[in-house]
Formats: structure tokens, C-alpha cells, sequence
DNA sequence: CTGAAAGCGCTTACAG
DNA sequence: CTGAAAGCGCTTACAG
């Protein structure tokens, strides 16, 4: 029923080969061209994706590795990679690593073995092995979220990020601040963020801040404000994500302490939800959506073999929102 | 470098064709099979699988179609999905539809050309297109969150997640009460689960209900319950998804509305996020994860030609939380 | 139980 | 610009 190159050929009256180059766009006379642009309409001609990969040794399929498939900022991420793709005729092989950095490593080899054409790897951090992995692939990887001078990259400017809420609540007046961080094996979220808040505190001579870090979990964020509340009674709890900040107003909640009122609280990421909540959170929106449209654009190029820049860097936006008190409010 | 079939027959000693059915669990010799199990294993032998899919004209990829990437629902699903086919060494190839009904007829008709081996479909309604679409995929079509008496199906129990949620709010002494549902061409989240709370209604004879209805976003949810606290100042609004519950839940605090003690407000789904907002939501938790584990089960059998009934209805759970108030206190 | 051969639907040098 | 032929790595009747 369903035609291949051989039908098309002999309804043309020309060889597989030429209806091939047709195909993929080699060398063909305007009016072969134009014949077999009929024929196989008509036809209904779909080329069999199995035989062109068996012969080319590569398929349409990127490969897209995430930490978790129920975050925000993979979600948006996998949207935006998917959208730009399909656009190219592309597809999304979605591989879930389930915040375990093995798999992360397992699934290189595996997509490897399948023969995607690039992958996408959005990783927690980038270790040795992460890179070997990735060279063995033989293929294209792109990095998203975490840079490393030996692979293409894409990362938010973190650093920015941490600047520019450190500044803000700075200026709203705050000086007793607690700063929930997680692990600096993870650059981006767990080192840069923070640095560009320390920087931002360097020019403030009255400031006492002090360090803490939990996991990613919303609950270990509930335990360490716990801690926090207790050890430093801070005005303002700086969160490295917005998932983190959630867990830190739930805390805030319960202990009946009223938000920002006697407790300002900040995030990082611009999840929806942080503006569903009451009130609602100041945070630093990250492009996650754009973010995997551009990764799947510069993917598509290094699969074609064309050029792309190592590393680009995406910028963030800070939402002042109601989460952070007004310290600076005029005294009647 | 990486070795083929004809690589490994040669190293055994045998032909092609025995390697492939030793590999295919075909009949082969207790010798020849140990001699080819050690052959294979220290080649590191792995099948091509484009060649694989070319001759047998299928491949282990499933499918599936999800109406987006970033709901809650999607998430828990395709989690389940993913871990169960990668114990059988299947892979999920995702279909984002983007909620649209008529890029879910393409999908199917997009990935059955692409020989995947069968696809899970969650839609937001099944239409005669859509039946017609999955007969001509020419592979199984596995339905999940809405029924089909055509297609094999699982889905939640939406009749009795309405029922209960009814009792329990009007066993809170609730009367005068203002549900906001979908569209009911959303068989299982806009007809049955307001059938069910309309079933428990009908018990109580001095209830005043009033039916509303969104789309599935939260800014119409936002809209909607201004109109209905205008028109009929409820004590509590019954939210036919946790999502527009958050919706209902941000308009009574821009209102100066307090949760539950001036509006009590309800949800049906259990998303993460209802247990960290304050107060939490009371709603009902459908198992997304478990019913993604589910479905792919059913579908590796199917695909392997194994009976599987053709419908299976997944429990509901009650999560009586702080959102809805307790009408019933003694009064002083 | 095993082997030789054909074929799945393409692509790719190689000639012309 | 075009065609004939080989080959990608498997699977599958068909004989034996």
C-alpha cells in the first residue's frame, strides 16, 4: 500500500538514485524536479525513516536528557526544544535521569547506541566522566543550565541573577539575611548564584549574612528554615530556587510568622506558581522556555555540521514582587 | 569498530542466520547458544536497531501523546511511563500536542509512520477522529484519562471522585455552594466528575448549587470566580481541577477574601502544590504516576499481541484538607 | 538445529 | 544531470 522509492522511481520513469538526490536535495534538472515534486505528492510519498538512518547511520531524533520530568524548569526547557524541533521535522527522544547523575552518564552511551543525531543534556553538575561520555558519543552534546569549556553551552547568567536580587534587597533595606544555598557541585545554581549575591553584599558594610544549604527538595527547605528561624532569626531568607522558597513560606506558615511582614522571603527561577501563591514571591525569571528553543536551534546546526558558538549566555529578569518587606518605610 | 551480525557469525563459527535467532530466542542449540552468549558478550555486541526496525518493521519506541508537557498530570504520567518501558527496554518517544485536538490526530498519524510500536494517548476528549485516526495507525492505541468503548482505556474514577468530594463538603455543613467546571466535551473532568457531585447533592434537600465554567486556565479561572462571587456569594466553589482552584484561590486573596473562613474552596487532582500553599487544598488525588506505570505495562503486553481488558478504572483518594470550612462548629 | 539467499527501503560512490 | 550497482545490518521463509 504505502509507496516506497522504487514505486516513485518507476512512476516517474527515472532511477531510485535520481529520485534519492531529489530527495535530499542533490543535483536534478528543473524538470525532473518539477515531475517528481507531483509524483510524489500524489503519491503520498513518506520516505522510511529505518532505511535512511540504516544507510546515513543517523536519525532525526535529538536526544534530550533531564534531570526530572515534573519540574518547571525542565517542562518549559522540554516545550521549547520540542516546538523549534518539529518546526525542522525533528523529534524529541526525552530521556529522564531521574535526578541521578549515572543515568545522566548511561543515558549518553544509550542514546549513543541509538544513533540520535545530538543530544541535549540538561545536568546538575558536569563531571569528568560526563565529558569522556560525551566525546565516546561521537555525536554533537549540547549543555543546558551548566557550562564546560569542552562542550557547546547554554547557561543563564546566574551570576546576574545573584547580583540582582542581592542589590534589591539590599536596597529594600534589609541587613539580617539568611542565604539558603545547595551544593556548589552544581555551578551554576549551587556556586554562581550565590557569588554574584556575595558580590552584591561586598558593597554593604552593615551586613550580616549567614550561609546555609539544603538538597533541592522541598521538604529539606522546610527543615533548613527550621534551623534558620531559630540559629539567626533573619528579616529576609534569600531561597537558590524558587522550590526551596516554597518550602521556606510553608515553614514561615506554620510557625505563624506572616509574609513579608515578619519574614521576606526571595527565590530564583520564575516558576508559575510563584505568582499564584499569596503573596507573591519575588524571584529572578529564567528564560527556560527560550532557553530550549535555542539549545534545539544550535543543535540542529552542529548536526548539519555548521558552526555555533561555544558558549551563550542567557540573561534574567528580576520580579520585584510582594515577598520582600519595605525596611526603608518612612517612620511616622 | 563496532561489530555487526556477520562479525559475530564469523567469529562462531556459524551463520548470520543462527546469531539472529539465537538473539531472537529462536531454536538453537544448547552449544551453539553458549558459544554465541560469550561471543556476543565479549564483542559487546549490540543489535543495529535501524536495520532491526527495517526488516521487522517496528521499533521498541511507544509513543506518547500528552496534551502538554508542563502539567502536573503529564508529568506524574510520563514518569510512570518511562520507568516502567525502560525495564523492558522500551523507550518513550514523546508528542507534545500542545491542547490541541487536531495536533493529536496528526500525532498519531505522525508517529505511525514512523513504526513506532504503539501509542499512549492522553486527550482531553475522543472524538471520531480521533477513533479514526487510531484504527489507521495500524498499531495500539492505548487511552489514558478518558474512555472509549473502541479503544482500550484507563481512566480515573472521576464519577466517584465528584461523589466524594461532594459528601464531604456538604457533610461540612456547605448549602449554598457554586461549582466551576469544563467543558463537557471533557468526558471524564467536565461531565463525570460533576455528575458524581451532583449525585451527592441530590441527598440534600436544602442545597443551593450553582454551575459555573472555565477553560482549563487559571487566568479564566481567576475571571470566573469574580462573576461567581458577584452573582451568588457561595460559601464554597467546588473547582473541577486543582488548577482552577489556584485560580479561585488568588482571586479571594486580591479580594481580601480569607481562605476558609470567608470562601472554602475545592480542587480535584492532588498536585504537588496544593499541600504547600496556605491553607492547603482539600481535593482529590488521582494517580497519575501509577496510572502511567500502568498504561505502559498494558502496552508491552499489547504490543506482544497479549490480551489486555479493554477498560480499567483507577481509584480516587479524599484528601480532606484546610480549604474548606467547617460549618458545622457548635455554636458558643 | 542450521545455512544460503533474498530482501527490507534507502544512499552513495562511480561511470557516463 | 542521470543510471546501475553495491551495500547499510538485520530477519525470514525455505531447504536440508
Amino acid at each position: 500500500m504505502t509507496k516506497n522509492i522504487s514505486d516513485i522511481a518507476q512512476m516517474a520513469g527515472v532511477a531510485k538514485s535520481t529520485v534519492s538526490r531529489y530527495l535530499n536535495g542533490g543535483s536534478v534538472s528543473a524538470k525532473t524536479k518539477q515531475k517528481l515534486e507531483r509524483i510524489t505528492r500524489e503519491a503520498g510519498y513518506v520516505p522510511n525513516t529505518f532505511a535512511q538512518s540504516l544507510k546515513a547511520k543517523r536519525t532525526h531524533l535529538i536526544g534530550t536528557i533531564v534531570p526530572r520530568l515534573d519540574s518547571f524548569a525542565a517542562a518549559q526547557t522540554m516545550t521549547g526544544i520540542d516546538e523549534e524541533l518539529r518546526t525542522a521535522g525533528g523529534r524529541m527522544l526525552v530521556y529522564n535521569a531521574g535526578q541521578d547523575p549515572q543515568r545522566e552518564i548511561e543515558a549518553m552511551q544509550d542514546l549513543a547506541r541509538q544513533k540520535v543525531a545530538g543530544i541535549i543534556l540538561m545536568p546538575a553538575q558536569v563531571t569528568d566522566e560526563h565529558l569522556r561520555a560525551a566525546e565516546a558519543a561521537g555525536i554533537p552534546v549540547l549543555l543546558v543550565g551548566q557550562g564546560s569549556n569542552r562542550l557547546h553551552s547554554l547557561v543563564y547568567d546566574d551570576y546576574r541573577a545573584g547580583l540582582l536580587m542581592g542589590r534589591h534587597v539590599l536596597g529594600m533595606g534589609h541587613r539580617r539575611i539568611a542565604y539558603l544555598g545547595v551544593t556548589e557541585d552544581d555551578e551554576a545554581v549551587g556556586r554562581r548564584r550565590k557569588e554574584g549575591f556575595r558580590a552584591a553584599a561586598a558593597d554593604c558594610a552593615d551586613c550580616d549574612i549567614s550561609y546555609y544549604e539544603s538538597s533541592f527538595a522541598i521538604g529539606d527547605a522546610r527543615l533548613a528554615a527550621e534551623t534558620i528561624l531559630d540559629e539567626c532569626a533573619p528579616s529576609l531568607i534569600v531561597c537558590a530556587t524558587d522550590n526551596l522558597a516554597l518550602g521556606v513560606v510553608k515553614t514561615a506558615h506554620l510557625r505563624g510568622l506572616s509574609i513579608p511582614s515578619q519574614l521576606s522571603v526571595t527565590g530564583f527561577g520564575g516558576y508559575e506558581v510563584t505568582a499564584i501563591i499569596n503573596p507573591e514571591l519575588t524571584t529572578v525569571r529564567f528564560p527556560y522556555y527560550e532557553a530550549g528553543k535555542h539549545a534545539a536551534r544550535s543543535m540542529l546546526k552542529l548536526t548539519a555540521g555548521e558552526e555555533v558558538e561555544r558558549l551563550t549566555v542567557l540573561d534574567v529578569e528580576l520580579l520585584a514582587r510582594e515577598s520582600v518587606d519595605n525596611l526603608n518605610k518612612p517612620s511616622v
